[in-house]
DNA sequence: TAAATTCCCATAAAATCCCATTTTTTTCTT
DNA sequence: AAGAAAAAAATGGGATTTTATGGGAATTTA
């Protein structure tokens, strides 16, 4: 499975057009399985998260994933009924143009604020789009609370806590 | 297996008639068997479920699979008796036209309330159709539900939940 | 024959496609 | 190592196509 890594900043024209960073690109195409070279790469975008203010965007193999792990859960239970509505209604799927280019629709950059910029993010096997503006508050944040730890502090001491009983 | 994915928000006229979501229609026109480029491709709408107050609306394939489960079970038995009435008795089949077009009749829109806009919702292989009032309400439920629950809750945790005894 | 339904056509807005230009990055050459 | 050439990435704009929607005529239904 092929990671996202890295992130940039591109402008977003007046139809909602932005360039995807290059590198994100590759991943987004060799996590599609029906992609070959020729075709637009697909993706799907979740944004119904109302406590996200950003954009949330899955590979067809991550997308594919969560898919196969919300019909394991019981029909009827309030768990599926969340997730679908949140992974099947309030998702958008879409693709890559070829000029690299991914067009985010007038209503979900509404809805977390874009306008002449936007702001991309590695997750892991997701990516994040944000206002610019926004994610720099959000970092701030992230800062000060690095800024109240102890001076000799190292993040990394969250992997060892986590034990080694992963399944992967 | 194709899904529906998305949601819209279309007008309804006085004839009863409402634009699909074209991505819908996609998804459509391929789980119709029967379909090929200039054909109205078909779709069955099923309504019986009084605790839901929303059209559920399934492509031929999917409502052939569940044609094909129903008559798995014993003649006679009262789980085949309902739902043979609820899929077979309570369902209307309909197609969709050459403008991508569904015309909801009179019964069905009063139903479950709706008259000058009807709200389109994805839900895996189906997708609903609700009065978006009705949605709202529900929707809110939703959030409220999320919102009482701690700040940094992921949903996806119920994904993880799910034991990883997967066959892929 | 009145009401409802279907068919046909029209149009504005939005989304998509196609092509061109500018920037940036990489490669090649001296 | 500097500069030139080439390749890749980012961006801009116009033309074309698709969507969503409205309305009237023809047809069916009760």
């Amino acid at each position: 499975m092929r990671r996202f890594r890295g992130e940039g900043l591109n402008k977003v024209d007046s139809k909602g057009r932005v360039s995807i960073p290059a590198l994100f690109r590759r991943v987004i195409e060799s996590c599609d399985p029906g992609w070959t070279d020729g075709l637009q790469p697909e993706l799907v975008i979740v944004y119904g998260d109302n406590r996200k203010n950003f954009l949330e965007c899955y590979t067809i193999q991550a997308i594919d994933e969560v898919d196969q792990k919300i019909s394991d859960l019981p029909r009827g239970s309030i768990q599926r009924k969340m997730l679908e509505r949140l992974f099947h209604g309030q998702s958008f799927p879409t693709s890559v143009d070829d000029t690299g280019r991914l067009v985010i629709p007038q209503r979900l950059r509404e809805k977390i604020g874009i306008k002449a910029e936007a702001y991309f993010i590695a997750s892991g096997d997701t990516f994040q789009i944000w206002n610019p503006e926004t994610f720099k508050e959000d970092q701030e944040k992230a800062n000060a609370w690095l800024q109240s730890l102890p001076e000799d502090f190292d993040p990394l001491i969250y992997l060892d806590a986590s034990d080694r009983q992963s399944d992967d």
